[in-house]
DNA sequence: AAGACATATAAACGTATGGTTATATGTTTA
DNA sequence: TAAACATATAACCATACGTTTATATGTCTT
């Protein structure tokens, strides 16, 4: 009873919707899914450990940055959960949206070559400002 | 998105959830419900408001009584979240107890001829008196 | 019509939660 | 080793939420 009104919980965040939505796509470090979801790094980094603490990700360091997946022994009942959430969401404007930036922004790193803060906040930056002109 | 996020909060408490694990197997009115979950009346009055909001119950007025019971129109995304719920707690202890204790109910209830708080709430204190002397 | 009853709503309160800012931890680079 | 950087955690605040108590609404009974 408490294991499911937990999951309910956990969902029931639009950042972490978009978050799960994004990592059931590919996995992705913090500043990837900063730059994308534009909300800071220490909401996006307590999201992602309540939904790790959830048996949801795993995590997976290299050097100074820290990439999340799904787990692939997810469970029984969080793989449908996310069967639903993912079915539910599956013509979210939002969420086309963060799909596209997450597109435009993986372009944009195979260019330059780099996955850092500075680089995403930037690049989404400059496409805020793009897409505010009209 | 804010659709699914609110439907997830709406399954986050408990209550709600054990409310309509009980209204998924036939329609109750409020006194029934307070004498099973032994929870107080305006708490059962406001989830079930916030359920019928979200679009999940509909209710019929029957005198002074209030019978509650799942939308028959129920939307795609709304069945799919019911049928997960069940799923989910297909095994749960305290939905086995409260189903239990519906069925209890329901056989004084046949006896007495009465569907009212005070005969739901004797009954019920009576048998967690019966149970707590073991 | 008055009182009893079932249900709904309002008011009030403590706690939990999302979000920000500040700081800590650990890694890389110069 | 010091500075820069990515991420995590802590502290803090405003707001939302669950729960209780009190009250309102509407129906039945006498």
């Amino acid at each position: 009873m408490k294991n499911i009104a937990n999951i309910m919980k956990l969902f029931s965040d639009p950042a972490r919707l978009r978050i799960m939505m994004l990592l059931t796509r590919r996995e992705l470090c913090v500043c990837q899914i900063m730059g994308v979801l534009d909300i800071s790094q220490p909401l996006v980094s307590r999201n992602l450990s309540l939904l790790s603490r959830s048996g949801f990700l795993r995590e997976r360091k290299e050097g100074k940055l820290v990439f999340y997946s799904l787990r692939p022994d997810l469970s029984p009942l969080n793989l449908k959960v996310i069967g639903l959430l993912r079915d539910a969401l599956k013509s979210d404007t939002l969420v086309a949206e963060d799909l596209r930036s997450l597109k435009d922004c993986e372009e944009f790193q195979k260019k330059t070559g780099r996955c850092d803060m500075k680089t995403f906040f930037d690049f989404m930056d400059k496409k805020r400002k793009r897409s505010s002109r009209g």
